[in-house]
DNA sequence: CGGGATCGACTGGTCAAACCAATACGGCGA
DNA sequence: TCGCCGTATTGGTTTGACCAGTCGATCCCG
């Protein structure tokens, strides 16, 4: 490792950035483990105070990975545990509810296409599962809410694009506060055990066409009840 | 701000995930001051120490700024500033650039779509002006990378869609590390202007399948000529 | 001789107290 | 009124101590 003492002030963003630096040009590899805190902190010219701080910078990125009483490695750097923080991103927004069903279409049908030609045997039994478990929910709306979000989340998951996927449970995180608004109105229950149902058998054909239809029409319809009971509200 | 003790284990996680979730919740809202260390430190019943390596995290994710001698506050929580930290992201696998590409296609041609169909004459005429700059500045490519950015940036924001915008500008912030590797690949530069031109023209034209097409295109090219490079590279 | 319990060295996690350094702000003087 | 300066306040860094897990060698017993 080439480390040179640094400067007394903005040590600690400098740490990080020296840190960063060995882990992007691969003089850390994934799972190597770091010198001790005490010893790194010397070879910086930092204090271990310091050095914790950048430490912690990075472990809170899923870059590096502390284990009491171990050590420090650095994480695997699956794309899939880098991009878990960028969720916060969207999380964030709050004025969204109004212009969640536009992003949903956009994202969720071309999820449903992408999902069409990647998803293996496995994912469309779990899809099954999840089906039966929704009929059998068929009076419980809170169960029914929970097999509304998991089939939406497994179907994102088949799309095997971590950012994506990162993406959807931010928006997902938002989605379902506007589902319990759905859920349970009087129908869209039924409509949508019967929409989810043909987005699997769509999927089972591996169409990308199909599937992207199907959860275009069934975005659409719920976008629509919804719709109508909010003029019935204002009414 | 509702504060309860932290169990001493784990201390600085939590410490994080607290501050987090009061930025999130807004009741800490963007731009404001947080209680000074030694105080908040008091509050959330852990060291000052345990306290700045939360602060430090969050700090280096762009969430906090601290200004020495005066305090910390919340950052302005804009999505290019939140997505910054995350271009580590791309710059560590070529994998993840193949993701961002993916996802960019799913979104930007649909923004393209519905960018067709609200855009106003005023809109318009600002891509026009993109446009001659990014002919003007043809042998630039630090400049054309720029207009690069901002010509995406304007459709994005004809779509009128708050969160499409958001989502969007994060993912614009990653493919900022992307098209650094991009855009100096010869040729790349003369057939983004042509596609540009051509993205422009279809949503003059008000079509959204034309725009949809077009959009679709470009990043096709973009993304075999970063595919071809990168074979060549194996080679 | 084999295997399990034990102990110690090492590692990260937390805390405390002090001092440095930059900023804000109020009072003072020109 | 304007500008300077000092001081209180705030973040930045350091040091040293102790707590709390983990690992491995050693020792002892069967």
């Amino acid at each position: 490792m080439s480390t040179q003492a640094i400067k007394r002030s903005a040590a600690a963003e400098q740490a990080v950035r020296r840190i960063q630096d060995l882990v992007q040009g691969r003089e850390l590899a994934p799972g190597e483990r770091l010198p001790a805190e005490r010893e790194l902190a010397r070879q910086l010219g930092v204090s271990r105070s310091t050095l914790r701080e950048a430490i912690r910078a990075l472990v809170v990125m899923n870059i590096l990975v502390s284990r009491h009483g171990d050590g420090t490695y650095v994480s695997s750097l699956e794309p899939e545990l880098l991009a878990e923080p960028f969720q916060f991103i969207i999380s964030i927004s709050d004025e969204a509810l109004l212009h969640l069903f536009e992003v949903r279409m956009v994202l969720e049908t071309e999820c449903a296409r992408l999902a069409a030609s990647r998803i293996d045997a496995g994912e469309i039994d779990e899809l099954d599962r999840i089906l039966q478990d929704s009929e059998a929910a068929r009076d419980d709306p809170e169960e029914l809410l929970d097999r509304d979000v998991e089939l939406h989340a497994a179907i994102v998951r088949a799309t095997r694009n971590p950012l994506l996927i990162r993406i959807m449970s931010g928006v997902g995180a938002l989605a379902l506060a506007g589902r319990t608004k759905t859920v349970g109105l009087p129908g869209v229950a039924a409509t949508s055990l019967a929409d989810h149902a043909r987005i699997v058998a769509a999927l089972r054909s591996g169409s990308a066409e199909a599937a992207g239809a199907a959860m275009a029409a069934h975005l659409e319809h719920v976008e629509t009840a919804f719709a109508s009971r909010a003029n019935e509200d204002a009414a």
